[in-house]
RNA sequence: GGUCUGAUGGCCGAGUGGCUAGGCAAAGGUCUGCAAAACCUUGUACAGCGGUUCGAAUCCGCUUCAGACCUCCA
């Protein structure tokens, strides 16, 4: 993907179309995505940023960029507008369960890399936690609160939104004014504190009962959750950085209050280029907490769900997310899913096929074909589905060299090889998990099965299809699969 | 109610003012001793109604339906 003169288009949420990439200081790119709150276990739903995301960063990364990835864990601050009012969401499940707060954000951190490691999502090149950056939170409030757009309140801090926007526009982002916003805000509790009920905490004192909080200059408590994003995309990118990613549903308020934040702070936007990933629905709902109709990335992998048939591989969540593009709504069922297992079995045989293909005089493909086509469909928007019916066209190119009727010269068979494993593994994550697991007694196996296989093939040449039937039968019992081919065989294990 | 998206063949899902997306499923064929695998062929889909245009599924308007955000959320 070393490509100088491609593209890259990026839809901006903030102008509401594909702009071309420029980052602000090439070669380095800076990338901050918000990563999950651990208090839960992973689900669906968190696999789709965290596979979109690794999917830019894995092509900004081919593309020659350096690429600072920060997707942030949060541990603390999220508030909840529940029952139990002013306890943050960690906090009150620690309550619930008798443990530590930090030991209910370790598990679920461990649980959600352990998840993301499966699908392949690649680490990112840093991961602050919330709870770690409390100091920054604090400082990024004392300017907010010098610059005039926040006023304290009984011990709280809360972000003047009125006055922010008779200087900058507030809803810029989600494409809302003031006004509607005004008008649709849902009165809450506890908000007799704040000038306006669109005002948003940046610090929030705590009740005695609270378990999670920190000192600061205005009360014992803890950080409003839309400053942790404000807070460490600039410690850790800088002031103006690139790129800011995270699902749709953060859009508004949480984006929206991030770019307030820092605009009131700095003076100017942080970000350059924010990018949203959809939803993944689940008969046509959003698959959500709140819904309760979430299915965990655990129980896909299990299959231990009421609503899943089977279990699906960590690789085929990966394929079935990727091929879909990273705006569009997509939608759970066991027939996608398994369309998508089935899908991505042919195109790792298409790449195993592909080592056996032998090479000819004369190419009649044109190997350059792969790597354009999927350099173009990356360009515009990061459409990983064109870039599957790419590799499923060369898929069958291979078949084709593989049976013959298409022909391929040594360098550029060579060519088509790394390029298929750039596009295949390093581009879009994937790995194949069936041959990885059958590698291991196949080293073993090989040599038998070769020798059972050429018996077979005498006792074919003499007509004796007892014997190559009783061969063959007895392999397949053991689950190897004989493909008979015109001058010899293939096999495999299933 | 406000704001904003979307509606594509049996299913999933791209794309687009005129040229085959792709996958899964299905049908027929080739190959084979028979299978399997693979390959080839086939589907005349773009919610409805108007409008713009030489030409629209693609642009515009209206209608219907669905969804998202407005409250924690990937």
């Amino acid at each position: 993907m070393e490509t100088k003169d491609s593209k890259l288009m990026l839809y901006n949420t903030l102008s509401r179309r594909k702009e071309e990439f420029v980052p602000y200081n090439p070669p380095h790119v800076g990338l901050y995505v918000c990563g999950p709150t651990v208090y839960g276990d992973p689900h669906l739903g968190h696999a789709r940023p965290a596979i979109t995301f690794d999917l830019l960063f894995r092509y900004l990364t081919l593309s020659g960029y350096k690429v600072r990835y920060v997707r942030n864990i949060t541990d603390v601050g999220h508030l909840e507008h529940d029952a139990d009012e002013g306890e943050d969401k960690i906090a009150k499940k620690a309550r619930l369960e008798q443990l530590e707060p930090m030991e209910i954000s370790h598990y679920y951190t461990e649980r959600y890399h352990h998840a993301m490691e499966a699908l392949g999502v690649k680490s990112p090149s840093i991961e602050p936690h919330a709870s770690g950056h409390i100091i920054e939170q604090i400082e990024l409030i004392k300017r907010i609160l010098d610059q005039g757009y926040a006023y304290e309140s009984n011990g709280s801090v809360y972000f003047d939104v009125e006055k922010y926007n008779r200087t900058y526009r507030y809803g810029r982002l989600s494409g809302r004014n003031l006004d509607d916003i005004v008008t649709n805000t849902r009165s809450l509790d506890g908000q007799q504190d704040k000038r306006h009920s669109f005002d948003f905490a940046l610090w929030k004192k705590a009740a005695p009962e609270h378990i999670m909080h920190w000192p600061s200059p205005w009360s014992e408590g803890f950080p409003g959750w839309h400053l942790e994003c404000s807070a460490m995309s600039t410690k850790y990118l800088g002031e103006r950085f690139d790129i800011h990613g995270g699902g749709m549903d953060l859009m508004f308020p949480h984006h929206e209050c991030e770019i307030a934040q820092s605009t009131a702070a700095m003076g100017h936007d942080s970000a350059r280029y924010w990018m949203h990933n959809n939803m993944i629905t689940i008969n046509g709902q959003k698959m959500g907490k709140s819904l309760g109709n979430f299915i965990t990335l655990e129980e896909l992998f299990t299959g231990n769900h009421r609503l899943l048939a089977q279990a699906y591989s960590p690789m085929t969540i990966r394929f079935f997310i990727l091929q879909a593009h990273y705006r569009s709504t997509l939608d759970f069922s066991n027939e996608a899913l398994q369309a998508a297992e089935k899908g991505l079995d042919r195109l790792m045989k298409g790449v195993e096929t592909l080592a056996k293909v032998k090479p000819a005089e004369h190419s009649s493909v044109d190997v350059a074909d792969l790597e354009r086509r999927c350099r173009e469909a990356m360009d515009d928007d990061l459409n990983s589905p064109i870039v599957i019916s790419v590799l499923f066209d060369w898929v069958r190119i291979i078949n084709q060299l593989h049976e013959g009727t298409q022909t391929i010269a040594t360098d550029d068979l060579a060519r088509l090889r790394e390029k298929m494993s750039e596009v295949v593994f390093d581009l879009l994550g994937l790995r194949d998990e069936k041959s990885a697991a059958a590698a291991g007694g196949k080293d073993l196996v090989t040599p038998l099965v070769n020798m059972l296989l050429d018996q077979r093939m005498e006792a074919k040449s003499r007509k004796d299809w007892a014997t190559s039937d009783r061969i063959r039968d007895a392999l397949t019992a053991i689950g190897i699969r004989v493909k008979d081919r015109k001058d010899g065989y293939d096999w495999e294990i299933e």
